[in-house]
RNA sequence: GCAGAAAUGGUGGAAUGGUAGACACGAGGGACUUAAAAUCCCUUGGCCUUUAUCGGCUGUGUGGGUUCGAGUCCCACUUUCUGUACCA
């Protein structure tokens, strides 16, 4: 009989969920072990080849650790929200919720098909009432938390309000926006509505007025990592800076423990180094710059705190609250008409038309060190967001500070021996200092390291500043002006804001009239009719950003139907964290940040056991597309082969790769892609039609997508699982590329051959060479699975058939080891096998097999022997021989003879069951 | 600019510092067949030698280094990919 995969694979698939094989339960008798894939977004295109990829090394490992008798826990589900259903809602009218049921039933239907073991009945859904509660909760939770900074995590707010009206703000230090200090009956004497304003400065999900990316076009705001390069990631739509009132996230409190906690986790060092530049940690000094003769001190902050003496202006970014108060009235107009223009470049502007801009405030600041009155300028080269906003300008040592000091020819003062600032600045920290000794403090002579730290000591006992720690990482904006999204549990009463009862959650999406925008420009929840509480007050219009539902859908899934907890003690006990997740780089300062703080921030409160959410983390490349082009002559419909294509004027035309087969077109199929080609005719080479082929990303456009089902339905689900981890190593980015499929479908083939001919065998012992191949193999496969390195594993499996068929085996019990060891691969062809060996229950639960190093346990051992690291010849020596023997052998040779002639060897090297090497 | 990763046949890719190119695709040759498909067998980095075998030389981006021995380790450079960017 040959091999049926339509057959195998739809009764297999049936058999599992029929017996429910895939559900797991907490089972306090074996250890568990939790595999996860990053949920997808289900978008209305399906799943094309290179969704799955990851899914299908995740699988088999999960797979694995089951026959290896974990408990292991491998849930899928989708991050439903999103702005693609929405935008199809605004252009169909249709509720975005249908369009993502739709998506979502495509999807589950397209990841049935290729077999995984995923626990069903745990499926979450980010959409979900059920679901969407505890994303309500958390944040709810976050509204009644600070951050407090000597006992490094959440704390209740009702502690900070407690503190606040015996102590006033001395006397505790929480993470906030503004440094405020006042006294237990100032705050005492403070309305219900300003205490409440005060309290925002602290709260871990707070409002505030924040300079955000606002995207016109979206109609929204959009956080850091959603806008790459000025544009929105999703649509490419210009972002301008804009001032406006939003919900955030205290993230940056968290900055140093989602730094120093990167140590507790098993990511790539690619991964994490891309964490670190995100938080951006760096060491420096805040100081105060006094100003003439206003009753002012400008404070900046600085990692060069050597390089004072070469101060020679100061920078102010244009939002900085210094700008109005530096200003003088004869510099009045030109400042501001300067910030107008400022505020009408876009982000993009700002970075493509580096440009040098600024305006002189009028004031200058007084050097403490030197005395020295210098000017104060506004400049869109330094950040309001980062420091204090304003800067310390060394144009000698900093290549920005070189080129607005060159462009407005303000003095630059070199403070390092031998650096020539002629043409560019001197950036890099080494050198001796020059130039820099004052009336209290002198640097000169000394290393720019030991600088830096002798004038931060300095500073610190003066009193002209602090040393400090900055980061990078801003607080994330949480608001978004969208409809499909989790609504705020939120109200406001006389402009304040409210939480709602918990009892009032899940707090559910109304029904609106039109997806956009209302009139007067609020969110389209301002359309809601009754958006309102039982007493009428409003509602929040805003809804949550896409990482809201995905920073914490790992640990639903360990107890995903549980209305009274997002996860109960129990079963976060159990369960704890993520052992292997797999998922996209292009996660790494989105998702990968507001998931490890979601967890931080549960785990502060002791709601979960874990302080990182991901202990291993494996980042699956990209699939890009290889799309196949024709070559049209042109003004013709004649179409000529790509090794011809030089011999005529030709137009390139991309071609649906569908039709195309190991680069050969398919003419009859291409006269029916179009109507346009149908009368095309070809000047064939070697009788076929050979395409061209390009890299590109896989998309409808370039009709280079490849569907999983087209090809499991075609070759099998075996086969996809088997050939996308042939392909390449998993974490590698590399093109799809459907040549070559039929090498791994030839191997199914020839297993299935060599399980029928074993299968009618009587059982008998394995020989001493299938011994070996097969040993060889557990040992293999075993080793591969653990390093992720799959490629090879199916490399190992073709190399043992081969072996096996080359032996002409007919061995019972070693295809019955071939069977276990394939089944996380292959998993169909092994249920297959596994039910007609006549095994019970599923291959999946089958004991993974133990490797006996005795059986590859060599007779003999060849050694080749060389002469000064040129190999000569083999020689053979029984298995066991001690080295000094082997050595033995190899001089007493005869060859080994002819080759000394008479020599004295210097040094004989012998690498067991390598090589013998001899150095005269 | 900065950070990270990488560079091996026609292609995808293998190689705990120890016989480079596993495995597969593609290509060439052959068997079977009326024929094709399918299947099976042989060859396949380059160059040289040989009727053929045997054999020799060369070869992992470039230039150095460490080592008996380097694709692998070290230094410098080139190129490519990815991330990030006025972060003071």
């Amino acid at each position: 009989m040959d091999y049926n995969h339509k057959e195998i694979e739809k009764r297999w698939q049936r058999f599992w969920r029929e017996n429910n094989i895939y559900k797991v339960t907490e089972d306090p008798e074996k250890k568990k072990f939790y595999v996860l894939d990053m949920f997808p977004y289900p978008s209305g295109a399906g799943l094309h080849v290179g969704h799955p990829l990851g899914y299908i090394a995740s699988d088999i490992y999960a797979r694995y650790k089951r026959q290896q008798g974990f408990n292991v826990l491998h849930p899928m589900g989708y991050d439903a929200y999103g702005l693609p259903a929405e935008q199809y809602a605004i252009q169909t009218g249709q509720h975005p919720e249908k369009t993502t049921v739709d998506n979502i039933a495509r999807y589950r239907d397209q990841l049935d098909k290729i077999g995984f073991s995923f626990d069903w009945s745990r499926e979450v859904r980010t959409c979900d009432p059920k679901f969407y509660k505890w994303t309500q909760w958390a944040f709810m939770q976050m509204f009644n938390s600070y951050y407090d900074n000597d006992l490094k995590k959440a704390q209740p707010i009702d502690k900070l309000v407690a503190h606040f009206s015996d102590h006033g703000s001395e006397g505790i230090n929480p993470a906030c926006g503004k440094e405020l200090s006042f006294t237990a009956e100032e705050w005492n004497s403070l309305s219900e509505k300003d205490q409440r304003d005060r309290l925002m400065n602290y709260r871990i999900a707070y409002q505030g007025e924040t300079m955000v990316n606002w995207c016109a076009e979206l109609g929204t705001v959009l956080a850091n990592d959603e806008v790459s390069e000025g544009l929105s990631v999703r649509g490419g739509f210009p972002v301008e800076q804009k001032l406006m009132n939003q919900w955030c996230l205290r993230v940056s409190a968290y900055a140093p423990r989602l730094l120093d906690d990167l140590a507790l986790v098993e990511w790539s060092d690619s991964l994490k180094e891309t964490q670190r530049n995100w938080i951006g940690r760096s060491e420096g000094a805040e100081m105060r710059f006094p100003v003439a003769g206003k009753d002012i001190d400008l404070e900046i902050f600085t990692t060069r705190a050597d390089t004072i003496f070469g101060v020679t202006f100061m920078v102010l970014a244009p939002e900085s609250k210094y700008v109005e108060l530096l200003t003088t009235p004869d510099q009045k107009e030109a400042v501001e008409k300067y910030l107008e223009e400022v505020k009408h470049k876009t982000e993009r502007e700002r970075q493509i038309d580096k440009k040098v801009s600024g305006v002189f405030t009028g004031s200058y600041a007084v050097n403490p060190l030197t005395g020295k009155e210098i000017p104060v300028w506004v400049s869109d080269y330094v950040l309001a967001g980062y420091g204090t906003g304003a800067i310390m300008a060394v144009p000698a040592h900093d290549s920005r500070d070189y080129a607005f000091a060159r462009h407005f020819d303000l003095p630059i003062v070199p403070l390092i021996e031998g650096a020539d600032v002629s043409e560019e600045s001197f950036d890099a920290k080494e050198g001796k200092m020059i130039n820099s000794c004052g009336p209290k403090l002198d640097l000169n002579g000394l290393e720019v390291k030991d600088a830096i730290a002798k004038t931060k000591k300095f500073i610190e006992e003066e009193g002209l500043g602090k040393v400090k720690t900055n980061y990078r990482l801003r607080d994330a904006i949480f608001s978004r002006q969208r409809y499909w999204g989790e609504p705020f549990p939120v109200y406001y009463k006389d402009g304040v804001a409210y939480l709602m009862e918990e009892s009032a959650l899940p707090l559910l999406l109304p029904a609106v009239s039109s997806y956009l925008p209302t009139e007067d420009g609020q969110p389209p929840l301002g359309r809601a009719e009754n958006w309102t509480t039982p007493e009428g007050y409003p509602i929040e219009v805003c809804t949550m950003p896409g990482f809201a539902g995905s920073s914490a859908y790992y640990l639903r899934y360990m107890d995903p139907h549980n209305d009274n907890e997002l996860v109960s003690k129990d079963a976060d006990e159990y369960w704890r964290n993520v052992d292997l997740y797999v998922g996209g780089a292009e996660h790494a300062t989105g998702h990968l940040i507001y998931s490890r703080f979601w967890n931080k921030f549960l785990f502060d409160l002791g709601l979960v056991c874990e302080p990182e959410p991901f202990k291993k983390l494996v980042n699956q490349g990209m699939i890009q597309g290889r799309t196949n082009f024709v070559y049209r002559i042109k003004n013709t419909n004649t179409f000529v082969s790509h090794g011809l294509r030089k011999e005529y004027d030709t137009t390139p035309i991309r071609v649906d790769v569908n039709i195309v087969s190991n680069d050969v077109l398919d003419t009859d199929a291409f006269r029916n892609w179009r109507p346009e080609y149908a009368d095309a005719e070809f000047i064939l080479e070697d009788g076929k039609y050979i395409c061209g082929y390009a890299v590109e990303k896989m998309s409808k456009s370039m009709f280079n997508v490849v569907n999983p089902d087209d090809i499991v339905d075609r070759y099998g689900a075996d086969t996809l699982r088997l050939y996308e981890m042939f392909l390449g190593p998993v974490e590698q980015s590399k093109p799809w590329d459907t040549n070559g499929i039929d090498g791994v479908n030839r191997f199914l083939k020839k297993l299935w051959g060599l399980f029928e001919k074993a299968e009618k065998e009587p059982a008998k012992e394995m020989t001493r060479e299938e011994k070996k191949a097969v040993h060889k193999l557990i040992k293999k496969i075993t080793e591969d699975i653990e390093n992720f390195s799959f490629n090879t594993s199916v490399a190992a499996f073709m190399i043992a058939v081969n072996e096996l068929t080359a032996l002409k085996s007919t061995n019972k019990e070693a295809m019955e080891i071939i069977t276990r060891l394939i089944a996380p691969f292959a998993p169909h062809i092994a249920e297959e096998f596994w039910h007609r060996l006549g095994e019970v229950g599923s291959v999946a639960d089958a004991a993974w097999p133990v490797y006996d190093p005795a059986a590859l346990v060599e007779d003999s051992i060849k050694y080749p022997v060389s002469f000064n690291g040129k190999t000569r010849f083999m020689i053979e020596v029984p298995a066991g021989t001690s080295k000094d023997d082997v050595e033995k052998t190899a001089l007493s040779d005869s060859n080994t003879e002819k080759w000394l002639a008479g020599k004295t060897p210097r040094k004989v090297i012998v690498v067991p069951g390598k090589i013998v090497n001899i150095v005269v």
